[in-house]
DNA sequence: AAAGACATGTAAAACGTTACATGATTGC
DNA sequence: GCAATCATGTAACGTTTTACATGTCTTT
C-alpha cells in the first residue's frame, strides 16, 4: 500500500474517467477541483512515475498529439482502481483549511481598523470572482444532470457556491460590525 | 524580513496580547484558531529559537510555573510587533483549502452511491460537533464585545458559525439528491 | 526569429507532522 | 511508586511548491 499521498489518489480519480497525460491531469485540476484541492507539475509527474512501478496506472495510446513535445497518457490498472475504491470507502477524511484571511482578522487588534476592513475586501473581491465562475459551471452542470457522474461534479460545485455565498454574507456582517469602532 | 512562515505570525499575534511560552501557545492555538489554523510543537519551539535570534521576540520574565519542568515565557519585541503589522498591512493572503472529503465525493460515480452518502455522514457528524462548540464561543464572545480584540474574536468565530451552518445546509441537499439515485 | 502554448521531468528548498527523548512535579 | 500533566526540544520523514532544464510546434 502506497503511503498516504493523496495527490495519487486524485490522479487515479481523474484516470478512473478517461486516459490522461500529466500536463492534461494538471489542467484538469485547475479548472475542476482546484478550489477545493490544487496540485503542480512537481508532484504530478513523480506520482505517475512510483505509480506505474507500482503497477497502479500504466502507459496508453496517446491519442491525437496537439502540437508541441511528445505526449505521455496514462490509463488506471485493475489494481488502480482497487487502491482508489479503497480510499473512497475509508469514510475517515482530513479537511485541512488555512485561512490567512482569518488569521490577519484575528489579530487584528493590533493595528488599526482599516486594515482589517482592507482585509475583508481582498478576500471579498476574490471570492466574489470566484462564486461568478462557480455558479456558471453549477448552472452548466444543472442543465446535464442525467449523467451520474455530473451529479457529483454539481455537488462539489454547489459546496463551493454554498460556502462562498455564506463568505461574502460574513464580509458584509464584519465590515459592518467594523464600521462602527472607527 | 523573514521568509514566508506563516507559523511565526501566529506566535507573533499571540505574544502581541501577553507574554506565553511555546507550550502556552500551543494551548491557545488548539482551543481559539484550530479550526482554521494549526500549528505543534515541532514547529512552534523551532520558530521561537529562531525569532528569537532575529530579534523578534525575547525571553520574558516567567508567571507562576504551575508544576512540571522549567517554563520559558516569551514577548515580542519592537522589532517583532513591526512585523506583524507589515504582514497584517499587507491585504494579499492565501486560502489554501483541502477538503479530502470533496475529493472523495468528486469521485463518488467510481463506486456505489451509497459510499458517497457515507463520507458525508461522517462530514455532517464531524462538523455538527464542532458547530456547537463554535457557537457556545460565539455565545460567550457576545457578551464580552465591549473589549475591542473580542470583537476580533467574536468574527473569526462568527466566520466558522456562518460555514459551518452551509456545510450542514449542503450535506442535507447532497444526500438529498444522492438518494435518488439509489 | 521570437513568443507562446504544449509537454516532460528533476532538484532544491520550505514546511510541517510525528515520534521520540528528556525531565519535573503533583495527586492517587 | 505510578500515572498524568506540565514542559522543552530534536530528528526523521514525507509532501509539496518553486524554479530550473529541456524540447517541439504554431502563429505572428
Amino acid at each position: 500500500m502506497a503511503k498516504d499521498r493523496k495527490i495519487d489518489m486524485v490522479i487515479l480519480g481523474l484516470l478512473a474517467h478517461e486516459n490522461l497525460s500529466g500536463y492534461d491531469i494538471k489542467k484538469r485540476i485547475d479548472n475542476s477541483i482546484s478550489f477545493f484541492w490544487k496540485g503542480s507539475f512537481g508532484s504530478i509527474y513523480p506520482s505517475l512515475s512510483a505509480m506505474e512501478k507500482d503497477g497502479l496506472v500504466q502507459k496508453a495510446d496517446t491519442g491525437e498529439n496537439s502540437g508541441g513535445r511528445e505526449k505521455i497518457c496514462y490509463s488506471i490498472t485493475p489494481d488502480g482502481k482497487n487502491a482508489l475504491i479503497s480510499w473512497l470507502e475509508d469514510t475517515k477524511a482530513v479537511n485541512d483549511l488555512k485561512y490567512e484571511t482569518l488569521l490577519k482578522l484575528f489579530f487584528g487588534g493590533v493595528t488599526d481598523v482599516q486594515t482589517s476592513i482592507n482585509t475583508i475586501n481582498a478576500f471579498e473581491n476574490e471570492i466574489s470572482a470566484s462564486l461568478e465562475m462557480l455558479k456558471m459551471y453549477q448552472a452548466n452542470l444543472s442543465k446535464v444532470l442525467d449523467n451520474k457522474d455530473h451529479i457529483y461534479y454539481y455537488l462539489t460545485v454547489s459546496f463551493g457556491v454554498e460556502t462562498y455565498e455564506g463568505y461574502l454574507k460574513w464580509c458584509e456582517e464584519a465590515k459592518e460590525m467594523l464600521g462602527k469602532l472607527s
